[in-house]
DNA sequence: GTAACTGCAAAATATTTGCATCCTT
DNA sequence: AAGGATGCAAATATTTTGCAGTTAC
């Protein structure tokens, strides 16, 4: 087992991560830390928190990858099979903790993970 | 408006993502497609097929961006909240057109889209 | 002290743009 | 003939890798 260390980047990089209300992208946690840490450490610190459990990564409707603090799950047991709502004024993707899809996969499919991505307008842009 | 034409290249591409199960991504029409046409052309034709909505554009659960052709779109009216089931072990992509989540957005959300990956493993895989 | 972490340079990938030329209509 | 489509070169963006030096524990 790889011993974890607390790092100033990752401490700062996570610390932006669960104050952002809307999941950041690697561009806004670089532009936030501008000068205390490289944009290969970011990469590096963001891979350690997934598989840390630390947060979650979504590829919104454009492609583009984000990163959201795991609020949500306790523990080892990752609860990600919520939505995320992705603002097509604002940009900015949020996690819809509250609801939950209701599907089920035709036969022999096994289901392990989930990535719902919904876009529109969220409340302040509507 | 513009003027939409058939060129060799066009109907190829068309052609290759119409008979493919699964969704494909660019390399593997640019595999398949080896001396027909240039890497730039894929993404220009890509571009236009997307357009007049003979395909659509599906970003997969690792952040690849692959293509489907719209069998289920009627005309004008493309139905694309359907699920992509993503195979974790072929890797393969595939449209299941049968099934449909249910939810709700919370109050003053408005959607316009929806983008629905799975992963897991599929039945040939399984 | 040791293994984890970081910074810098550079490679690998993916996508876009400019421009001259070719082809569809 | 005209304007859309293509090929090639090159720019841009994003992510990964190698390696030497630094730091947490």
């Amino acid at each position: 087992m790889k011993n974890v260390r607390k790092t100033v980047a990752k401490t700062k990089i996570l610390e932006f991560i669960q104050n952002s209300k809307a999941a950041v992208a690697h561009s806004d946690i670089q532009a936030s830390l501008k000068g205390v840490c490289d944009r290969v450490t970011i990469y590096r610190v963001l891979e350690r928190l997934l598989k840390e459990g630390l947060i979650h990564k979504i590829v919104d409707v454009d492609g583009v990858v984000k990163y959201a603090a795991c609020h949500t799950c306790e523990n080892k047991f990752h609860q990600h099979n919520h939505i995320h709502f992705s603002c097509e004024k604002c940009k900015k993707v949020t996690c819809l903790d509250t609801i939950m899809p209701v599907f089920n996969l035709p036969q022999n499919y096994i289901l392990n993970s989930v990535n719902f991505t919904v876009s529109g307008f969220c409340p302040k842009c509507k």
